[in-house]
DNA sequence: CTTAAATGTAAAGTTTGTTTTACATTTGAA
DNA sequence: TTCAAATGTAAAACAAACTTTACATTTAAG
């Protein structure tokens, strides 16, 4: 499982925090998933994807491993 | 979270415990998921959504709940 | 250079996903 | 109607997501 999210959030020049409470988690939990350390529910997923107005997969791809 | 597996289940005929195993969980998971009673990962999300060639958005929707 | 904001990281704890086993109920085909 | 396959359900156990607190490091702006 790889994503995107801290390359959209370049893009959107947003701050881990900020993106963290948009979404309603803590930024840990964005700073471990930037960093792969695990796997998103499929609610904070979308959530994260609609706040970047892109689809899921645009996002997050499968990898080897799952 | 709302999903519509059972209802791409039915259009392909497919057994619950065929798209278990499919995506490589217990027939119980996708029972438990049908019947809305947690929220997936996103891998798994993914690796049905993958299955029925449709994109995530297309089998999972976030509830007020969410 | 200095300072504040942003990020990385880590451990302990809580919650929730997922498996396993096991059994009861429904459905469909013969 | 009968039998097998499919589905519903439930409890215990385990794994993984996510939070909280706390601190160290990096980065950027003044």
């Amino acid at each position: 499982m790889k994503n995107t999210i801290h390359v959209e959030r370049a893009i959107r020049r947003i701050t881990q925090a900020d993106l963290a409470s948009a979404v309603g988690v803590s930024r840990q939990t964005i700073n471990a998933l930037e960093a792969a350390k695990y796997v998103p529910s499929v609610v904070l997923a979308m959530k994260i994807a609609n706040y970047f107005e892109k689809p899921v997969e645009a996002i997050f791809e499968l990898g080897e491993e799952d």
